[in-house]
DNA sequence: TATTAGTTAATAATAATTATTAATTAAAAA
DNA sequence: TTTTTAATTAATAATTATTATTAACTAATA
């Protein structure tokens, strides 16, 4: 566990490796990331800093999430946000998900279908499923 | 491996437990998600079809697959596809997801980690992680 | 056949995201 | 320090995906 202070101080040597200007609005987007164990969607982003910093705009929030993703310096909990994905394969599988073309394949693997559930997955919650996300740069994407 | 007939059959039958009607609409769109392995969304069957069945509407097919998806005819590979959400770790780990209200708690858990890999995941694809999406319903989803 | 419920199609409305542009600010060069 | 350039921000417009609404149509049932 490292403290709030030290991830600040990270975050910005990690915004100059990468080019990117540490400028006020980016440091109060990233606190409230920080701050917040939601994964919380752009608009939500908005709402909880427009009280700290009042002008900010709605396409700063998102071209700054964007960059931060893009440079590494946050993630991006769903890669196939973009429309939905339709599967006529019921029975539980496996995808590998090309990050950049959006392609699925399916991965049958008996073995993967063994994995230890953690606790915290079935204290107080009905488990349906799961499924591994394989994120990969596929032959056709890496030029 | 089933052949199609016998999966078309099968269709039928699921259909008729769950009091959906078998029309010729909805015999397309699933024909064309059997037969397609890209795990298309609305937009891509809809133009898959439209030769095939020229007067069919996309709202059709929106409320068909949702139909589908809702009956477990078929499954959403994406349950997060609504909006983009964000997560300050960068470092791998997992995510418990509750299906209905779509919050998303993180899972710590190094045997996680240790999974095979298989084969397919990195012929010809660079691998950048993978994540497992525990599929919930929490606490507060079951009335 | 008449009634009813389910389905489809057309369309409108909403929400999320991306693109465009101009104003502002920060960095680099002179 | 002044000038120039590039990066960032903010405001707005445009696009795309999805959902909602409604009326026409079709199938099931009484
Ligand atoms: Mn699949
Ligand atoms: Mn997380
Ligand atoms: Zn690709
Ligand atoms: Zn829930």
């Amino acid at each position: 566990m490292v403290n709030i202070q030290e991830q600040i101080e990270l975050f910005i040597k990690k915004c100059r490796v990468k080019n990117l200007n540490v400028t006020p609005q980016r440091l109060t987007i990233y606190r409230a990331l920080l701050s917040d164990g939601s994964h919380p969607n752009p608009d939500a982003i908005h709402k909880k800093i427009i009280q700290e910093h009042p002008t900010i705009s709605f396409s700063t929030v998102y071209k700054t999430l964007e960059a931060f993703e893009r440079t590494g310096i946050i993630s991006l909990v769903n890669n196939l946000h973009d429309t939905m994905r339709y599967d006529p394969i019921t029975k539980q599988h496996h995808h590998i998900i090309c990050v950049k073309c959006k392609k699925i394949i399916d991965v049958f693997d008996e073995e993967l279908d063994f994995i230890k559930i953690p606790q915290s997955v079935t204290d107080g919650n009905r488990l349906l499923g799961f499924k591994v996300h394989f994120n990969v740069i596929c032959s056709n994407c890496r030029e």
